[in-house]
DNA sequence: CGACAGGTTGACCGTTATCAAAGATCGTGG
DNA sequence: CCACGATCTTTGATAACGGTCAACCTGTCG
């Protein structure tokens, strides 16, 4: 919220949302400017593809404002959501280092900026620089682990107990506060635990009246007792 | 198979493997000896353990003979699969750039050698042929893709249609033969498909009975109808 | 030859998807 | 800023899918 006050009209000080990105903050002063360069603002309208499966596009997207729905289709054409993007989050990665096509479907969940960068400056860049390899490999390897642990998780947890962990790592920080906002809706979540909203609004319904967790709002959960949620 | 024959005992003589990696074969033949002079070779038997959660174990491994199993236990305990490395795949990379621990297990399924490359090694490497960097990547980008395409699948698809993409997939080149070798028992490909061996079992008797496969002996599959299978 | 792991088959039941319909919420345009 | 319509959410009834338990079979390897 704070750091969207620093962006203006103005396509330059979108690509500040360059600094906020971990891949790029540990460059020098210099060094951002030449990564700001070569970036460009675009913005996006809710509802709004910015780019899908069978697209040849080829740049990184930083987010600078709004919010993103990364989605895919299963073979059966099934829609399954796989993250959201908040300010700071980028995307595109996939289709910048394979020669394919993406695989995956981009939308704007609500107004949005985003930070553009052709794949052919990122790699002069990325050869210029190899410490930005070095974040982004890192940064890929997080997001493999992710990814697999997810995977496993579908794998071998039931539906209760994938909500439960979903709930308490949306946790940040327990110590500070109870209560979580959920990213999105629970028609999205369902998509992104891989069920149905039925089964979700159930899942809470039983949650809350087992006593771990309580609704104050469709989006607002309180979460009143970690450990217990943890065992289901 | 082949290529092993290139393989005697001499430590030396197993690091060439390192020249049938992906991330490795573009270099030239200087660089290429500076890495192996990195390199380490290690000997595995049988149900030996690489690596396991918790390790805080910091290198590259290469197969250059053998089979090795990655697993994960989930939150509850439970086991699954990730995958199975043959000759030239390479594990380890996880760890290698984020400073945390393996979430994964590593087990030996068969007599195995494979070269280690320390990560502060592979570090000065990746900073000085940034090139190496870029290959890296790439492989990250398809695995990565594969691993989300992997979870989409669980997400979305029964457990029939899991299979019937396995096999569909398992089957290299349709044109050649429509036999195929599962490449692990069917109780570490229930474990791989997130299900149980009985269900796997029961599927592979239907899909038969329909006419799709054949069962020629407990590892040797024959497709017969590759499009009736991608339709289930 | 016997032991053991892997594989198969049957019966049963728990979990979750599906269909349907009513109710709440949110974004948009006036 | 409010009201309308679209979309999300909830709840119920039903059924399919797949997991579990148990028994038996099969092939492999010492």
């Amino acid at each position: 919220m704070e750091k969207n006050k620093t962006c203006g009209h103005r396509h330059d000080q979108h690509k500040m949302c360059v600094s906020l990105v971990p891949i790029f903050n540990h460059l020098e002063v210099d060094q951002m400017k030449e990564i700001m360069k070569a970036a460009q603002s675009v913005a996006y309208k809710r509802g709004e593809i910015i780019y899908h499966a069978g697209d040849e596009s080829d740049s990184l997207y930083i987010v600078s404002r709004g919010k993103i729905r990364i989605y895919r289709l299963s073979e059966s054409g099934k829609e399954q959501l796989v993250r959201i993007l908040q300010p700071g989050d980028f995307t595109g990665e996939l289709a910048l280092f394979k020669e394919a096509t993406h695989e995956a479907y981009a939308e704007a969940m609500t107004e949005t900026n985003v930070c553009m960068i052709q794949r052919t400056d990122l790699q002069q860049l990325l050869l210029k620089y190899p410490s930005i390899s070095l974040k982004i490999l890192t940064e890929f390897s997080n997001r493999l682990d992710e990814s697999e642990k997810q995977t496993t998780r579908f794998a071998t947890e039931k539906v209760e107990t994938r909500i439960a962990l979903f709930l308490a790592e949306s946790l940040a920080d327990p110590a500070r506060s109870n209560e979580l906002e959920l990213p999105m809706s629970k028609k999205d979540l369902a998509s992104y635990l891989g069920t149905t909203p039925e089964t979700i609004s159930r899942k809470f319904a039983e949650l809350e009246q087992q006593g771990y967790i309580k609704q104050k709002s469709p989006r607002i959960i309180e979460i009143l007792d970690l450990d217990g949620l943890l065992l289901v």
